[in-house]
Formats: C-alpha cells, structure tokens, sequence
DNA sequence: ATGGTGACTTGGC
DNA sequence: TGCCAAGCCACCA
C-alpha cells in the first residue's frame, strides 16, 4: 500500500542532525533507505521550499567540502548558517574536527 | 526511447 | 592534495 516516499525519510533524516554537526549526502541517503542515492538526497534538496525549516546546510559532499557553487546564494547562505552553529569554514571547505554527524 | 546533466561516491594515479 | 573515470539514480530535451 502506501510507502512513505523518499523524499519523506530524507526530511526526517535532515531533521534528526546534530546542530553543529553535518553529514554527508550519501550518509543521509543511506539513513534514508537509499544506499546509493547521493544524488537523489541533492536533487531532493534542490527541491525544497524557501520556507521549508529542515536543516539542509547541515549536508556537505564526500569532501568535506560545500557543492553548491561559489557564487550563488545558496552557497552562502549555508556557508553562514555552519558558521553560526559553531562550524569553521575555510572557503567551500568545512574544517573537520568531529564534524561528521553520529547517529 | 535515447542521450546529457547534476547540491554524489569511491577508487586509482 | 587534486584531477580523472566508472557507477548510480532521477529528470529533461
């Protein structure tokens, strides 16, 4: 019958983070049931209303490090998010000291 | 249907 | 540390 949708488990797995930590997209999505939907949890995201409260800024890429491009708005808007939670971050780059988030 | 793209990940050099 | 190739999933022309 009806399967509570991805995109559902994604918002809950966004709202269970830490704040001062992140995780990673494909540690949410395979918190979210989706083992290999690292690009599924961006477009997800991507997706998501202005005035939706989910902790989005809270998920960075593999790297460490921030994808959103540089220039656009977002990009800065995470980035100055991560910094009020006590996060330090050094250009598109997230200083890993204990960042990763532990379920 | 087919090919290209993207807020991804991992492994190799 | 950084770049490249292959794999993966959903959306769009």
């Amino acid at each position: 019958m009806n399967e509570v949708p991805a995109e559902q488990r994604i918002y809950a797995v966004l709202a269970a983070i830490l704040c001062g930590s992140v995780a990673t997209y494909g540690q949410v999505g395979k918190l979210a049931g989706l083992p290999r939907g690292g690009r599924l949890v961006g477009r997800t995201l991507r997706n998501l209303p202005a005035d939706s409260s989910l902790p989005w800024h809270r998920v960075i890429n593999a790297s460490g490090k921030i994808s959103l491009p540089a220039d656009s708005g977002g990009f800065k808007r995470q980035k100055a998010r991560l910094q009020e939670e006590g996060l330090l971050v050094n250009g598109n780059r997230i200083s890993l000291r204990q960042y990763q988030w532990q379920p």
